[in-house]
DNA sequence: GTCTATATGTTGATAGAC
DNA sequence: GTCTATCAACATATAGAC
């Protein structure tokens, strides 16, 4: 997005947009409001542009839905390609792959909270879901490797730890904010930390 | 909601609803498809009746979600009023506190999930949003009495792990199904379990 | 790249009959 | 308690001018 004016100073006086910033702005407002209930008109009034200048970007409000769900599934799917992920002792791989989901989340902060808000209403929606499932088993199966090594507790199902596990990582869509006090590494320690050991004393 | 026909048997064939059977069956679609996405004409489709015999039981469609919010924040702030949840030390009051909003996720499990999908755009869900964080904000300091006791670890700040442990027991909503093969009660054991001792053996 | 104008359908809600 | 019929507002998306 490019902002000019007439000696072209900060002051904001037209917006002009691409593909790129088209999403973002939409983003934004799908989290805010909600993917369903974001019309194109409230999309435009946030742009600053009118509906019809919207679709010369994009063929639909689906398609970015689309956009944005690919940027968030990828970061995770990057998460299981890295090395770290794949050398073992499994507890080990565990606690990188804690770690690096939390970073994708905050990293890509406003897909991600898209993401995890889905309902899979649509045909889109549960092909995203379906890749985000796939995620969460492969947490699964470590978490399973984890148990049968020794390394972490086994008087819990290793799919109930999963998803407290998730449970704790996701929760960072619902408060953590980029411009506030707490780091993003911090946010990830703190996780890992509780993960592993728990609150008490 | 009751089931009639002409000779009073198991048949289905027409449906008589009141406000309760309104409430239950909106709420699920509210669930389903989200509260703004949900029309009152899908919301009719699936009671089995019109839009108009609706509004004949519920002003509008926001009265719905008023009704089904204060159910579940009725049940939350609840638990604070307990006697276990004011009897010293923290720790004690901590670990019920824990283990009751557990159970009201899972005992009005549609209810709660409704306020916790909810965005805060209009006045009434502003509302709902400001009573749901002074709960949290009273667990919150139930943590940090449990740290100036000592009973809990001090080495991550108290409001990151109020944070955290709400992530692990609203995750509750996304995946326990009263239906299933896990109890209400063994939720709650394991989510106080990791909470508490964490994952590593 | 953005605009105005418009097509076509759906929305929440109401009036009044049975 | 439910229905049919209706409304004004708003939805997604398109056509064509600048």
């Amino acid at each position: 997005m490019s902002v000019t004016s007439a000696v072209d100073t900060a002051v904001k006086s037209r917006v002009t947009h691409d593909q790129e910033s088209i999403l973002l702005g939409a983003v934004e407002v799908f989290n805010r409001h909600g993917y369903d209930a974001t019309s194109m008109g409230l999309l435009a009034e946030n742009l600053g542009i009118t509906k019809s200048a919207i679709y010369h970007h994009v063929p639909s409000k689906e398609y970015l839905l689309e956009l944005a769900l690919d940027r968030a599934l990828g970061g995770l799917e990057g998460v299981l390609a890295d090395p770290l992920a794949t050398t073992s002792p499994a507890v080990s791989r565990l606690d990188f792959v804690l770690r690096a989901a939390t970073e994708v989340l905050t990293d890509r902060l406003p897909y991600v909270t898209l993401l995890l808000r889905l309902r899979g209403n649509t045909e889109l929606e549960r092909a995203a879901l379906e890749r985000r499932r796939t995620f969460n088993r492969a947490v699964a199966e470590l978490v399973d490797e984890a148990q049968a090594d020794g390394a972490i507790r086994s008087d819990v199902d290793s799919r109930a730890i999963t998803r407290l596990l998730f449970g704790m990582i996701n929760s960072v869509v619902d408060w953590y904010r980029p411009d506030g006090r707490v780091s993003a590494a911090k946010v990830a320690d703190d996780i890992v930390a509780v993960a592993f050991g728990g609150i008490r004393n």
